[in-house]
DNA sequence: GTCTATAAGAGGATAGAC
DNA sequence: GTCTATCCTCTTATAGAC
């Protein structure tokens, strides 16, 4: 028992190892540039033993985006938590960790061309389920805000959520990384300033 | 002579064929995606007949972006020419050219990711020509709007470029596009809204 | 320059021993 | 479940006739 639960044990961290080399090459590399030896010869096991714990690519990288997803949950329950804070303050907030993660090389970025990956994706249960619960979650704080005043009430709420999605593949970051010059929290609030304030200057 | 320089037209006229064609499916299904028999089979001739003009796929690819570049060009000094324009007025209008052109799947992606192609790019000169005029242009109007007060001073021009050039591959225009509900007139008025005025409200 | 046919190789997936 | 060795498909690129 003792040793069953160990063994068990050994194969989750193992499973864990190899999901964790999945979203950083994802991110890194996107779903195309990744190959499937390289996750293996990461992981430092062999590439058939990938695929006894996942029948496929895109399983694997289904794998990573559920992780992903799942960090995204716990940041919002945070921000739930945080007393005396409006709709948003939680917004800004969930969208700066969205800007950190993906200059931090951990945010898989989102597959809106490739199909392979799409129909996989829609197709498996706790991706979608948790893409959905954090897509209610968001879009109550969204409504809330436009309520509240904070968000032009001229969007709509949809539009807002895709676009603090959108940040989480914007390329402006690592345009802005890319030259060196400054570092990553100068980064996060220019695009933080660009995204909620816009580009033109407020009277 | 007279004979010579019809078939010379006809080759031409082909090559500019087969460089529309690149140009749409690299805006449909990105680089990667999409391969070069799919371009020959749509073009309409041999695999073998594009080699002859054009030596690999990334040389293909570099073709599309140089005449992407060059529509871009062509409308800086369309707006140019408008008389009485501010520096503004030209950087949202070439903005809003660049969603519309988007919206009708005819802005080829930029890859921040595929080095393979990244390199061909950067080695073709009249590629790098025109993105560095194309930048120079945009620059001078960033730099002139910041002068006028009309955008954010406290956002380096660099900053603002990279935003402008990013939504070029903004995945909220085909988030909004693929709900069918709204026209595209209609979704490129919000994400100019978004960009520009920011999520947030203004007083 | 255009074609058909094919080389050359990358990459996803599996067989079978242990 | 892990390994080595292999299969097989897809894709880039070229050979060689016309």
């Amino acid at each position: 028992m003792t040793r069953l639960s160990f063994r068990q044990k050994v194969l989750a961290s193992r499973e864990e190892a190899i999901v964790s080399t999945v979203m950083r090459l994802l991110a890194e590399k996107g779903f195309d540039q990744m190959t499937v030896d390289e996750v293996a010869a990461d992981v430092g096991i062999a590439k058939a033993s990938l695929y006894k714990h996942f029948a496929s690519k895109e399983a694997l990288a289904a794998a990573a985006m559920v992780q992903a997803l799942g960090l995204a949950l716990d940041q919002v329950q945070a921000q739930q938590a945080v007393a005396g804070a409006s709709a948003m303050d939680r917004l800004q907030a969930i969208t700066r960790w969205t800007l950190q993660t993906q200059l931090a090389g951990a945010m898989p970025t989102l597959p809106a061309e490739n199909s392979a990956l799409r129909n996989a994706l829609i197709a498996h249960r706790g991706y979608m389920d948790r893409l959905m619960t954090l897509s209610d979650d968001l879009g109550a704080w969204i409504v809330q805000a436009q309520a509240d005043g904070a968000i032009d009430r001229n969007l709509p709420p949809e539009a807002v959520l895709f676009t603090v999605y959108a940040r989480a593949c914007d390329p402006v970051l690592g345009f802005l990384k890319a030259g060196g010059r400054y570092s990553d929290e100068q980064i996060v609030d220019w695009v933080m300033s660009s995204c909620f304030n816009g580009l033109a200057a407020r009277p």
